[in-house]
DNA sequence: ACCTGAACACCGTTCAAGT
DNA sequence: ACCTGAACACCGTTCAAGT
């Protein structure tokens, strides 16, 4: 997908470069994410990249911070868990729309929006009442809880498109059943039979922030 | 760390060169993980190691096997919740010892050990009579917890160990108090007087066994 | 069946030279 | 201040040749 030659060439910025990358790995992953290729696709030389980013890594933490900044943040009147429900669905919706984000986000270190982020998190917890305990490991349960479950669930859903997927569960469980794991066959068996993930993600939410609620009270 | 030259030269297996690897990468990190260094570790030549393993992907795999056979499976005739917290707490215990495991373990296929380990935890809620869709459910937040929980734990462990870390939080803070963050300050000033995280782990873990034994009964 | 050095393809980044 | 091609260092893996 060359860009239009016609077109007069854009100024590099930070900004597009990241831009592109996000978007280049949204269609190819983080893996294939290469210097060169994604120069090519800006139509500059690969060395321009280093004048408007430090290096690959600190060009990942950048994109993981402009995925970042389309979560929407708990609104400020909202009861607290309506709000916190809103945004972790948000932020949800955002990481499945990057699927190399997640696993990224775990390693780099945040960035200004993500820092913004983390910061109106607290603050809602903190406004809504909670004991200084309660915010402080319900934090960490509520972050862990979103891009936890969603690494989780992208391991199912990264499978190959063109794979027949009725083939491959039918191998994978005929192993397992003739090697004695019957509890995992029937798992797997189970999660054919649901792809609705949204639901789950938040019936796990719902049970962290009512036991964040019950617990603050106690 | 070179091997003793005198020692006759152990015969290259697939276990020795996957048992060589995870202590490589205990000590250096899986960035660091090289097949010319991992077979000279091994005295061998570096292609000899392709004799036993597919590729370097493949054997990551296998390495993320050998850390999932560490982990105690849970008892069982416990009651559910403590041989459940016995279990993370031996499957935290044995990711802390490991600081690359929990990052591969979210995007690597699972391979025997740990498709057993899935299978001991499936049996053990399934036999605590939990109804089917809190065993579906629960499953996914147990295991999210174990892993997720540890990397998140692990992202600020892992600061490199010459630093001042008086220094390194004091600048951090200083960035965030004239940014406006009071709520991440106040929480990055928390994090200094917690290092107990095995508290808080078994503490989010009760969370969600609670959660779970009360969803069930209802 | 297992071992291995040479060679290849690929990729991040330094350097020196441009404007 | 920004751009860039050539070159270097590094690394996974193929190949062909050994035992």
């Amino acid at each position: 997908m060359a860009r239009n030659k016609n077109e007069p060439k854009l100024a590099l910025t930070r900004e597009r470069i990241l831009d592109e990358a996000v978007a280049f790995a949204d269609v190819h992953g983080v893996d294939a994410l290469v210097m060169r290729k994604l120069a090519e696709q800006l139509g500059a030389g690969t060395m321009s990249l280093y004048n408007h980013v430090a290096n690959k890594d600190e060009m990942i933490e950048g994109m993981v911070d402009v995925v970042s900044g389309e979560i929407d943040h708990p609104a400020d009147g909202d009861e607290w868990r309506s709000a916190m429900r809103a945004s972790a669905a948000s932020a949800h919706a955002v990481l499945v729309s990057h699927k190399w984000a997640a696993a990224e986000w775990t390693r780099r270190r945040p960035g200004p929006n993500r820092l913004r982020y983390m910061d109106a998190i607290l603050r809602t917890l903190t406004e809504a009442g909670l004991r200084p305990e309660v915010v402080y490991h319900g934090y960490h349960a509520i972050t862990m809880h979103i891009v936890g479950f969603t690494i989780q669930e992208l391991g199912y859903l990264d499978m190959p498109i063109g794979v027949d997927l009725e083939d491959l569960a039918a191998g994978f469980l005929g192993g397992l059943e003739t090697s004695n794991m019957p509890h995992l066959a029937q798992h797997v068996r189970d999660h054919a039979g649901d792809d609705d993930h949204g639901d789950e993600f938040s019936w796990l939410l719902d049970l962290i922030l009512d036991g964040l609620e019950r617990s603050s009270r106690a």
